[in-house]
DNA sequence: AGAATTAAACAAAACGTTTCGGAAAAAGGA
DNA sequence: TCCTTTTTCCGAAACGTTTTGTTTAATTCT
């Protein structure tokens, strides 16, 4: 193993550059000597060696990928949106899980720069990192996704939480629904404020009283919509609705109705943000704030790659994509 | 930007090559130099450049991953599986998706050897690649994922998948169905060959007739579940009981019969190839063979890792997973 | 035909590390 | 005290590229 440009030279009966300059086509290499090149290079089988290439140019073409969890398939349909757009463009991903930890979220960026990855897309679990902060001030490309992150000024695509809550909450109120629960998710994360905040401003819109007992902190996980929806259903006057705003959060508040013989929509109308697959298979069919997911990755990788290849620094740009409320069974019929 | 190990070096008074051995705590540099260099490092805010670093010691602690679409919940599952051993063990991983394509597939491959990868996890979707050949000869570490190659000498992880068609179809006899249809996915991948192999077994053993008609080929995604379960409804004769032999056909083998009203499982009992988060919400509740997928992942993962950490070449491992049915309601009650 | 331009090829430096062999200094043994 | 051993450090080479500046050869111009 190890065909190098070294041997590839000597065969060829050249020097190095001459051969670096044929195989990348640049200018200045006489049109026999390169065929004759490409030829000794073909048949011995050389094969670039990237990191060698990349030392001299400060180019990988790999970017880091950061997220909470793949596991998740909200971000599932992100990492295929951006590895499409990555892999037409030439760009590797590494991926990387934080399951919501700051500490993962450090040792991840850490070790990717030292891996001298071109750049990165970020879903922060942090309130603010300087880490970040300090990145996208030393210039290197950073897109955050999802999530954008007070004080830091960086290119982001995000999707519009307050008003997909709001979608959410009005077609509750509208169906006649005046008792709305929530379940939301951590309010140091963007995502789980925004959709509280969207959640608020419905209610306040409609001139309808803000219930401190509706509304529950959950914590992203299918447990965490259980055990919520759990305590919602003890209350001595539960809510007739429930709003829960995150997906995995949803399955768990599915499981808790089922298991609990709570009776969708009749006794209690359900909707989740974030669509998912089975949303239609569901019994009943579940009623969702859907987001642009795939939409998300390109739209994230495809910022990255015009930040990388830009030679000087430029504005943040931020891109907010619109959510959609796709209308099933489970809130029902209005009711009088 | 840019602390080079020179910069420390000059500042803390001492050579290169004890600043390395220093910072890779190797020995022979004083108690004393090595705290200085250390803080010095420290100081300056120096980041080694594994590029470089991998430039002589030949290794990345980077594993290629390619899959045929993280999409897929099943893959989800696995991958988060190998990133997490990956990353308690210093590697990342570089994410590709093939959607089944060999042209993908092998360019994936090149580019990623380009990278210097320590290693390959695979899941691929050539019968037999030999491109993959090539590689186990040459001894870079490679493990065949979910899928063995014919002739292809290499570790491998798999699942057990003829017993897994085994209990279910076993299952849906022992209920009491006699004209029980397949779903299955394409002959040239083995999980395809092994699953549709496991039906006809099982059918033998149990003496009961073959009829082709029972047989369908559909493409491991959903749309193809979705138009071979309504060929199989538009028999004259149609099957009592439905094995669905992968993931995403099953959601739409699922949608086809509620779309077409058919009753579950009192007209069609259905059973799937691996369990999903959403089958127990489901109506009915799903029963399907359950595929341990975490667990493919984080021995695909221990596995490459052993074989990059072991010097010297040994013989191809092979681990194979038993699946498990959950039997939930889909396939009803015993009939007579 | 001679000067001036252009084209083709090369040698050497650089990228940021690790490693190898040896030199200097310190420690130990008699 | 002198010789041997050990410890600590360093210079230089190597890893496989790209790039810069120079030299040589080939063309063009007048």
């Amino acid at each position: 193993m190890g065909i190098t440009i070294k041997d590839v030279a000597r065969i060829a009966g050249v020097s190095i550059a001459t051969v670096s300059a044929a195989l990348n086509d640049k200018p200045g290499v006489g049109a026999d000597t390169k065929f004759r090149v490409l030829a000794v290079a073909e048949k011995l089988g050389y094969e670039l060696n990237i990191l060698a290439s990349a030392l001299v140019t400060k180019r990988t073409h790999t970017v880091g990928l950061i997220i909470s969890d793949i596991s998740n398939p909200f971000f599932t349909r992100v990492v295929r949106g951006i590895e499409d757009v990555a892999n037409e463009n030439g760009f590797n991903l590494v991926l990387c899980n934080t399951d919501e930890e700051g500490q993962k979220e450090r040792a991840y960026m850490r070790i990717l720069q030292r891996k001298q990855v071109d750049g990165f897309i970020i879903v922060s679990s942090e309130k603010n990192s300087t880490h970040i902060k300090s990145l996208v001030e030393d210039n290197v490309p950073v897109v955050l996704l999802d999530r954008k992150l007070e004080g830091i000024y960086a290119d982001s695509v995000v999707v519009d939480n307050i008003e997909g809550s709001y979608k959410a909450v009005s077609h509750l109120i509208n169906l006649g629904h005046r008792k709305i629960g929530i379940i939301h998710g951590s309010k140091t994360i963007m995502t789980g404020r925004d959709r509280l905040e969207g959640y608020q401003r419905t209610l306040r819109d409609y001139n309808l009283p803000l219930d401190s007992k509706y509304i529950k902190e959950g914590n992203f996980k299918q447990e965490g919509g259980y055990s919520k929806t759990i305590e919602l259903l003890e209350l001595k006057d539960p809510p007739s609705a429930l709003f829960v705003a995150n997906n995995l959060m949803t399955l768990g508040a599915f499981k808790a109705l089922k298991e609990k013989g709570i009776k969708i929509p009749k006794e209690m109308a359900l909707i989740g943000f974030d669509d998912m697959e089975w949303a239609s298979l569901a019994s009943p069919p579940l009623t969702a704030v859907s987001q642009p997911t795939y939409k998300l990755g390109t739209s994230a990788a495809n910022l990255l790659l015009s930040r990388i290849n830009a030679g000087a620094p430029q504005g943040a740009q931020e891109i907010v994509l619109k959510p959609e409320l796709v209308i099933r069974e489970s809130c029902g019929e209005r009711r009088k």
